[in-house]
DNA sequence: CGTCTTTGACCCGCGC
DNA sequence: GCGCGGGTCAAAGACG
């Protein structure tokens, strides 16, 4: 496996959950929801409130590499979208670059947000108003700080726009050229929260970049709890055929994602195509069409979905049965295996295990492009994300997160790798209330919704009513039973117009201070990101191919 | 009764 | 060529 060859994307969800843990050791994917919930039994009411959501998102199908990084930012967050890329062409060293009026990297961003949370924090207590007031110059000095760093990084990210440029027409070249033999690599990365996953770290290639990138990140580790608020959006792709068109080339950047350190709680989706197809459109389709079924081509798709969650599993909307269970050399955690069983020759297979370093992390790898027709309203939402160009796909945040939810019925993700709705499983931590995420319509559907932020209070802004699954919130689905009995397809059940994702927030700046709209931030940013893909992929009767229909959509508070 | 999870064994690829 | 590790298969058990 030439790295070179192979598209990576990787997406990091950060999610900091106090909340629930499973406990067992084992993580089931949720697949099987009723066992999980015997085995696993989380409890949703423990989940507290503090998540942060780390969202990296790592596309290679298109043969570039983007990295976006998400932090939870006050200021606006999003609009990185366009600028991501141009960093992340950039490569690496883009990541956290971004968003210059949010106050630069989503790593500062978070930083700051720390700041101010921390003081905030304090309580009323008079007594400390003094040190309060202490703390806000120190604030502000970290501040200015901070605005330097991002002056600096600004100045990285013009860099590396312009070498994503260069790259380009480099790219646009090489792509005229045969593609068959050309490997080609795209990587997207979007954090959230800022923290990326050790993981991530691991395959970064620079890290000089990434620390210059994100110097602040630092700070959040401090701060565990703290929502990181910055979104930062980066782009890398590196990309050496002609899929990549799209987006850009970059070097090779590695993912770059962050720093482990700060494990606390991401989410990571990493995808990474490794084989082109033999015919070059179906990885520019995200491979969809084709129904190659098991083509190895397919088989190479890669994407690494890393989410923070004490849950046992990440839901991502499919439905999948477990044919093996290893342990790992490096983790001692056992890595189980999946299958798709939406469609009985569904090539795509996922692998979840645990990152060793942070428990708390579940790692998910899809591997593979689905052959069959992803559900309608995943297909809708991922339609709707890229045409907007904002959100992509639902992506909550529960925190309630259980197994159950997840396993509960999952219909077919949008993105042929990634179902566009990615659970996580975990309390946000910085919801006080615990985990509502998933409240009503995930328990009894199964909401595939991804979700980034616990605090579905943020997302509560908006009714449930509005969000709508694309599967029938039937118990059916919903449990094991969606699984058993249920291996109709997804697709059938859902309407597109039932799907609705929810609007993002015009203001991106509003964000900062609601989880929601980071949550809303977030998902413009990779929607951003899987706009590109999705519109492409989606070009083919919208199905799964899309490597990255993702949209975030907040849910209300759960009880 | 049917389906899914679990678990051990087998096979394949890679590195030394 | 050997050993290691990863991934997959298949039988048995458990659960709904």
């Amino acid at each position: 496996m030439s790295s070179s060859k192979r598209k990576r994307a990787d997406i990091d969800l950060e999610r900091r959950d106090d909340d629930v843990d499973d406990g067992s050791g084992d993580h089931q994917p949720g697949e099987a929801a009723p066992r999980v919930q015997k085995e696993g039994q989380i409890k949703e009411g423990e989940a507290q409130a503090k998540e942060v959501v780390e969202v990296v998102v790592d596309r290679g199908g298109d043969g570039s590499k983007e990295e976006i990084k998400c932090g939870t930012q006050q200021g606006g967050v999003m609009e990185e979208d366009k600028q991501s890329p141009a960093a992340s062409a950039g490569n690496d060293g883009a990541d956290g670059i971004d968003d210059e009026e949010s106050g630069g990297g989503g790593t500062r961003a978070e930083e700051e947000h720390m700041v101010e949370a921390a003081p905030g924090d304090g309580d009323g207590d008079h007594d400390h108003t003094a040190m309060a007031q202490d703390e806000l110059s120190t604030m502000q000095e970290e501040m200015e700080k901070m605005k330097e760093e991002n002056k600096m990084l600004r100045r990285v990210v013009d860099r590396t726009v312009r070498d994503y440029y260069e790259l380009q027409t480099k790219l646009a070249a090489y792509q005229k050229q045969p593609a068959d033999q050309e490997p080609k690599e795209t990587e997207v990365f979007l954090s959230l929260g800022g923290t990326a996953p050790a993981a991530a770290v691991a395959e970064a290639k620079s890290k000089e970049e990434q620390a210059a990138l994100r110097p602040s990140v630092g700070s959040d580790d401090t701060d565990d709890g703290r929502e990181g608020l910055g979104l930062s959006l980066s782009l890398r792709t590196s990309s050496y055929e002609d899929e990549a068109r799209r987006d850009v080339v970059d070097g090779g950047a590695p993912d770059i994602v962050s720093d482990v350190g700060k494990a606390r709680g991401y989410a990571l989706l990493e995808s990474s195509r490794m084989s082109p197809p033999a015919s070059g459109d179906l990885a520019a389709a995200g491979g969809i069409g084709s129904q190659q079924g098991v083509n190895a081509a397919n088989r190479k798709t890669r994407v690494s979905v890393r989410v923070r969650c004490q849950g046992p599993t990440m839901n991502d909307g499919c439905q999948w049965r477990k044919y093996g269970q290893k342990v790992a050399k490096g983790n001692p955690c056992p890595r189980a295996y999946y299958r798709c069983t939406v469609a009985p020759a569904c090539p795509v297979r996922k692998q979840v295990q645990r990152c060793q370093e942070d428990m708390s992390i579940l790692i998910t790898t899809y591997e593979g492009t689905h052959n069959h027709p992803l559900p309608v309203g995943a297909t809708a939402m991922a339609s709707t994300a890229t045409a907007g160009a904002g959100a992509a796909t639902f992506m909550l945040l529960s925190s309630t997160s259980s197994d159950a939810a997840v396993s509960g019925g999952p219909p077919p993700a949008s993105s042929s790798y990634l179902s566009p709705y990615l659970q996580l499983n975990s309390s946000s931590q910085y919801h006080s209330s615990a985990s509502p995420l998933m409240s009503g319509n995930m328990g009894g559907g199964g909401a595939q919704h991804l979700s980034m932020f616990g605090h579905s209070s943020a997302l509560a802004s908006q009714p449930a009513t509005l969000l709508k699954y694309p599967w029938p919130p039937n118990p059916s689905h919903g449990g094991a039973a969606g699984l058993g009995g249920g291996k109709r397809p997804f697709w059938g059940t859902g309407g597109v117009d039932d799907v609705r994702p929810t609007p993002l927030p015009d203001n991106a700046g509003t964000m900062a201070s609601d989880p929601n709209q980071f949550s809303a931030a977030i998902a413009t940013a990779i929607s951003n990101v899987i706009g590109k893909d999705g519109q492409a992929t989606r070009s083919k009767e919208g199905e799964s191919s899309n490597k990255w229909g993702v949209v975030v959509e907040s849910l209300p508070p759960h009880e």
